[in-house]
DNA sequence: CTTTATTTTGGCCATTCGATCAACTTTATT
DNA sequence: AATAAAGTTGATCGAATGGCCAAAATAAAG
């Protein structure tokens, strides 16, 4: 799976359920990895131990380290990116969609998963947060997430006309930066905030209300006045 | 110069102003370097070849490549709180200090360098950033970042005595990160606004403006209505 | 059951890594 | 100018890296 080998046959049998398995622990654990220690900071030999296979199987199943760092990244950015654009055609169906309602079906399809327990989609966000933060990976960032990006910056401006689209896509960039803060910064929340932090839920909500407000602030600073 | 060697003498001479110079380009490399690839993905010798000296140069006055990373980190962290904290009583001494005035107090000294063509305080931006979104430099951000953090959420909380400082903690982290993508994400900040981007000064108000709304809807979401 | 494409294994390769060393040069101090 | 501390050099160490290979094991397809 996830081969790109050199053209010349298509595969002449179905891969076994032992090879979509290890593939897939393979997948999971440079997931794990990528995200805690960084891209350099993680070797093909870290990756095999920890999806409990030899060495040599990861350059099989993922080509490269470098194949297997893209393969990480989009795998789940087509469906994250399904998701938000059917949450924000339902924000936008409403008679008078609301800020909170766009920033909300970007926000919610990913933190509701990481936030909330599952941690392979913890390690995820965290990854996506890396590749947002290095220009090293501002082709795959652009490849996986600027169309949708595009569609929500679209929406925004539906909703305020008149808003420069210069200023929503800078408070667009804030927004998926805060967002992403609640995954690589948990550690810094509880460390300001004192002992009892709020629940996962909760700062979703703290942070759409946050975005909105200063969303709004920079596209339409004064309310409908007349 | 950044010696942490085994106790036994004090030097006995001054150093010489070759030595410092060296000193000097060795831990500007090193914040060039490692705001650009990371701490794992930047090699000693590379940081060698930038400053332009010998790779045994960089142990040398480094000790080693991790104390090297937090000499770099720790270099302007002590300027740059003294400085915010000036700023900041400079707010808190108007008569009805304002969020913005504060949030400006902590964005603007490191921001006004970092966008205004100062590279090397850009790298150090970017590692700032880097240093916030990975729990292994916890420590380090620690040490070098939260007691000026703690100032600043009680001088929120002295504006704002009824707001909820799980609130305030949580606010001024996101405000915090979407500062630092001022940094890190240029790149795509320019691919998503289009071709003319707004000047530095711009983008600080902008940024002043959309976090200084945003905390103010976690922190008092009725104006006060009485 | 046979055949053979596919998967897995263990070992190996050239390279790079951080660090250390003895020898050599520079220079602060007297 | 003399002395020795401090700084610099090139070489080298053991360990770890990403990638590759022939051989062996597995299992899909006939």
């Amino acid at each position: 799976m996830f081969r790109a080998k050199q053209d010349p046959g298509q595969r002449q049998r179905a891969p076994s359920q032992r090879s979509i398995d290890t593939g897939l622990r393979i997948v999971d654990a440079a997931e794990r990895l990528f995200s805690e220690r960084g891209y350099d900071g993680t070797s093909t030999r870290d990756i095999a131990q920890s999806a409990g296979v030899t060495a040599a199987l990861v350059t099989f199943h993922g080509s490269s380290k470098l194949a297997l760092f893209e393969t990480v990244v989009e795998r789940r950015a087509h469906a994250m990116s399904a998701q938000r654009e059917a949450a924000l055609a339902l924000a936008l169906a409403s008679p008078s969609p609301t800020l909170e309602a766009v920033l909300g079906a970007f926000i919610r399809p990913l933190m509701s998963r990481a936030l909330c327990g599952d941690t392979q989609w913890l390690a995820y966000a965290r990854l996506v947060a890396m590749v947002s933060a290095d220009a090293r990976w501002a082709p795959l960032a652009a490849r996986c997430f600027d169309p949708t990006a595009a569609q929500f910056m679209a929406a925004v401006r539906s909703i305020h006309p008149q808003a420069n689209p210069q200023d929503v896509a800078a408070g667009f960039v804030f927004t998926v930066s805060a967002m992403l803060s609640l995954c690589t910064s948990e550690w810094r929340i509880m460390a300001l905030a004192g002992p009892d932090t709020p629940t996962a839920p909760d700062r979703i909500d703290q942070l759409i209300a946050y975005a909105a407000a200063g969303l709004r602030m920079l596209i339409a600073p004064d309310q409908p006045l007349g």
